[in-house]
RNA sequence: GGGAGUUUAGCUCAGCUGGUUUAGAGCACCUGCCUUACAAGCAGGGGGUCGGAAGUUCGAAUCUCCCAACUCCCACCA
């Protein structure tokens, strides 16, 4: 077989993509293996493909890849995620370039827009995923709005409200003013902008009209003044104490409020004298619920005051803040103003400024919910890896307050709540059950006289059930059903590999319903990846055009290169510096990799030809470096260090297997045919070796696999187990390595000295130096001859060096520059004096003899021998000079 | 403002409960090589005193305290 000298993912990748699918290898139903299951973190369907995905699925991926091997009936489900917020805005942008307005188009017809914008965009990044390689089961393929897992969401909802533990109450919202609707707190953007503080005077009221005194406050919203329930100071301000209880006149409407004090108060801000105005605030709303204070709303859906106001009804807010000012200073209310910079939510959609606006909302009871999610992490139950995330999240479930469930959207499972005509609420899993409950209360009614709650639920309230309503979405709802088949095998998940940024809005509460639904966890380890930035460390975003299209990415590097470039310089919880570098790192490597397949597969197996001891040795070595490293890699999975496994990989395959192995067993020139021992076992190496990369890069080990031996159709690497590679005894590496050391220095002599590798050199040994290797030490080195002696060789014009306490001569005859080696000798001799010295130093010192250990005070003694030994070593060869 | 984290070679990062020669890796860099698998390669090499200061200890990159810089999360002082 001719192969080309450089690999061409191209016409590989896609190749064996198709065959796994055909072959169904993703695909997993239970049976009476061990399994391993994990979910996807269903990316939204508005989504493509980014560099975040790239990393978070490859190593999901991997993981998947690695338990399938070892013979586990492996499941990975994959989905989408509806994302109401973004969809939604991104399908009414769709439909505004169409020139069609939200506002013209009833539910209905909105969704019908939604639903066929899903069905065209929604699985572009799935098809994506598969080019990366992700060995996802696709038959599961689950979105979170599919009708059975939208069925999930509402009888959850109903179970939850049954139980007490969703209400309905009033809350803040981000209004937007402009867009006329409320936006989550993710889609206000904070911007510093320059504003000013008023400074107003406010009336002590005697009997309803202004006395002398009064008292001044500072504020950015002028216009909101008629709003004001209170007037608030701190209860340890002795500027104000004897104030507090009386009552002042709001300016210009003169309406009497009272002053209080809380002590949520700032003494050293402004004047330390603070308006409450509960309906524009969130902090007074706080301060009112308090203090039992009113509401007084002054502003329309369109950021107009209305008539509450009583003054400047029907004028925008910002224009009443500019005329309100005038009209204070002519009331004599007004003492001065300051410019002041603060920060301002607009919105992200309509760039408008964000009104805080109360309105009725459903929520969730977390205190409950959230005590048990964290006993789960702390009780060791479900571990986040890295550890260091566990403190996070303890303080957040420490603080959790309740989650707000309803959004203002139409994209999303509408609240299964119906309004009766005298305001009564009935919950209910659809129209006829609600209509039964409501018939309870009033037979009379019919199924028009219920108004369903327009709202829809928040996007997590349906993907906190993600790992549960895959697998059986009739649990949810209904823990004391019996799990199906299904969810009894593959739950708990094992895994789940996802960002910290969601550690709370999603992974903990999936803990949550774990615990609710199946009294549970969901899975075990979650894995923490960190966010994708560029070499500058900024985050990856489309407007700073720092993002490269991960698709092009595979189509210049291959699949396989992106996974081990991404997969290289990650570790869990950290960021990771993306630089186009690294993926050609992962190209490279598999060139690598190709290359010495090519060379391998060039020989030919010669039954009849006798295995060299350097073969032998070789072979004997590189077994039990295999050995070594097939545990090591293991240990450093099993503590989710991925990098570390396929950096250990990396220079076992590059610098070990290649660099060393394979130069030593090459025939000469001239010879293709190889023994047939020395030739099963190379082929044995390389078969484990791919089998090691495989979960890191599937597409490259494949295709060697396959080639490898002859296959049966329906046979791949990736349910092919890894082959045993026996023990292995740690002497026989290090002596390797020493072997390694004196070929590296005999090559950089010869490279000092302008030696040509032609010419043979002689090598003396005095001191040990195991007699296997000798014969490896000859064909790597250029020797002639190896020979031992017992004593310092007397002829001069020796080079000479020291490996550990062993001595090397090479007679060089006049290629040896005396005084070059003199100096040399003198400078390593100098460097072995200062370690004794510092080593003598530690043990003259009574105390440390006495206290550290035994076996460090032993190490120092060995240390101090060794370095003896070394010194009289070179001082022998200097004397030789 | 509160909380968490990071700071080790030019870059990205290991260094686990303090002691295994005077701190490691990959990339980059330098030198010499197109040696019949690979120049996306081969061989060799240089480079850091572990952010700063103090302390505990026989011994500190590793533990404690202080300081500085950066990052993230939460709350955002009218």
């Amino acid at each position: 077989m001719d192969l080309p000298a450089i690999y061409d993912p191209s016409l590989t990748e896609e190749k064996w993509y198709t065959y796994w699918m055909e072959h169904r290898f993703f695909h997993s139903v239970p049976d009476d293996r061990p399994k391993y299951s994990m979910v996807i973190p269903p990316p939204n369907v508005t989504g493509v493909l980014h560099m975040g995905h790239m990393l978070n699925n490859t190593i999901q991926d991997v993981l998947v890849r690695r338990a399938r091997m070892m013979g586990k009936n492996t499941c990975w489900v994959p989905g989408t995620d509806h994302a109401s917020i973004a969809t939604e805005a991104k399908v009414v942008a769709l439909l505004k370039e169409q020139g069609i307005e939200k506002s013209d188009l009833s539910r209905e017809e909105f969704l019908e827009h939604a639903w066929a914008w899903k069905e065209k965009h929604g699985n572009i990044i799935l098809e994506q995923l598969k080019k990366l390689g992700a060995s996802c089961d696709w038959d599961r393929t689950k979105f979170t709005m599919d009708p059975d897992l939208s069925r999930s969401v509402i009888e959850s909802f109903v179970y939850l409200y049954n139980e007490g533990l969703i209400y309905r109450g009033i809350r803040m919202v981000n209004w937007d003013p402009e867009g006329q609707t409320a936006v989550s707190d993710e889609e206000v953007i904070h911007k510093e902008v320059n504003e000013k503080l008023y400074y107003l005077k406010y009336f002590i009221s005697q009997n309803g009209t202004r006395s002398t005194e009064y008292v001044t406050i500072a504020t950015t919203r002028p216009e909101t003044i008629m709003a004001d329930v209170a007037v608030c100071v701190h209860p340890q301000d002795e500027r104000y104490a004897h104030l507090v209880g009386q009552k002042v006149l709001i300016p210009l409407i003169d309406k009497e409020i009272p002053i209080i004090a809380d002590d949520y108060v700032a003494m050293d801000f402004g004047t330390g004298c603070l308006k409450i105005t509960p309906a524009h605030d969130a902090n007074d709303y706080e301060i009112g619920l308090r203090h039992q204070l009113p509401v007084v709303d002054i502003l329309n859906d369109d950021g107009t005051l209305n008539e509450e106001a009583k003054i400047l009804v029907g004028v925008d807010r910002f224009e009443a803040r500019r005329t309100i000012r005038t009209l204070l200073e002519e009331a004599g209310c007004f003492e001065k103003e300051e410019a002041y910079v603060t920060q301002v939510g607009f919105s992200e959609r309509t760039d408008a400024v964000i009104e805080p606006r109360l309105s009725l909302q459903w929520f969730v009871k977390l205190s409950v919910l959230a005590q048990k999610a964290l006993a789960y992490v702390d009780e060791g139950k479900v571990h986040l890896i890295p550890g260091k995330f566990t403190n996070t999240y303890r303080h957040w479930m420490e603080t959790a307050r309740d989650w707000c469930i309803s959004r203002q959207l139409w994209w999303g499972q509408q609240i299964p709540a119906w309004t009766l005509p005298n305001g009564d609420i009935v919950v209910a899993s659809d129209v006829q059950e609600a209509l039964k409950q409501a018939r309870e209360k009033d037979p009379l009614l019919q199924e028009k006289d219920l108004v369903q709650d327009p709202d829809v639920v928040d996007t997590w309230f349906s993907s906190w059930l993600w790992p549960i309503s895959v697998f059986d979405p009739d649990k949810p709802g209904h823990p004391g059903k019996e799990s199906n088949r299904e969810l009894a095998y593959y739950y708990p998940t094992d895994d789940l590999v996802t960002a910290p940024d969601i550690l709370f809005f999603w992974v903990a509460r999936m803990i949550m319903a774990g615990d609710l639904f199946c009294g549970q966890k969901p899975f075990t380890n979650v894995y923490l990846t960190g966010m994708v930035r560029d070499k500058q460390g900024r985050k990856m975003s489309k407007s700073l055009g720092n993002s490269p299209d991960p698709i092009e990415l595979m189509d210049k590097y291959g699949a396989d290169g992106v996974r081990m470039g991404l997969m290289l310089c990650t570790s869990a919880g950290n960021d990771i510096l993306f630089d186009e570098s690294q993926v050609e790192q992962g190209r490279n490597f598999c060139n690598k990799i190709w290359n010495a397949f090519r060379l391998v597969q060039s020989w030919e197996r010669d039954p009849d030809r006798e295995q060299e001891d350097t073969a032998a040795a070789a072979v004997r070595w590189m077994s039990q470096l295999l050995a070594a490293t097939k545990e090591e890699m293991e240990d450093l999975l099993s503590k989710y260090r991925l990098s570390e496994a396929l950096m250990l990989l990396y220079k076992r395959f590059w610098d070990d297997f290649c660099s060393w192995y394979l130069e030593i067993i090459k025939p000469p020139a001239g010879v293709k045919s190889l023994d047939a021992t020395t030739y099963d076992k190379t082929l044995a190496f390389f078969d484990v070796f791919m089998h090691l990369l495989h979960p890191f890069m599937p597409f490259i080990t494949e295709e060697l696999w396959q080639n490898l031996a002859e296959r049966r159709p329906g046979e791949s690497i990736m349910v092919s187990p890894v082959p045993e590679t026996g023990t292995y005894v740690q002497s026989a590496i290090t002596d390797f390595e020493r072997l390694q050391e004196l070929v590296a220095h005999i090559r950089g002599m010869r490279q000092s000295k302008q030696i040509p590798g032609k010419t043979l050199l002689d090598l003396l040994i005095k001191g040990s130096f195991p007699e296997s290797l000798q014969g490896v030490a000859k064909r790597m080195a250029g020797l002639n001859t190896v020979s031992s002696v017992s004593q310092t060789p007397e002829e001069g014009q020796m080079y000479a060096f020291l490996i550990g306490t062993t001595e090397f001569y090479i007679p060089l005859g006049n290629l040896l520059d005396v005084e070059e080696e003199r100096t040399k000798l003198l400078v390593e001799k100098e460097y072995f004096q200062k370690f004794l010295f510092s080593v003598e130093k530690k043990l003259n010192n009574a105390s440390f003899v006495q206290r550290a250990p035994e076996h460090v005070v032993a190490m120092e003694r060995k240390k101090q021998a060794d370095a003896l030994a070394k010194i009289k070593a070179l001082e022998e060869q200097l004397a030789l000079l």
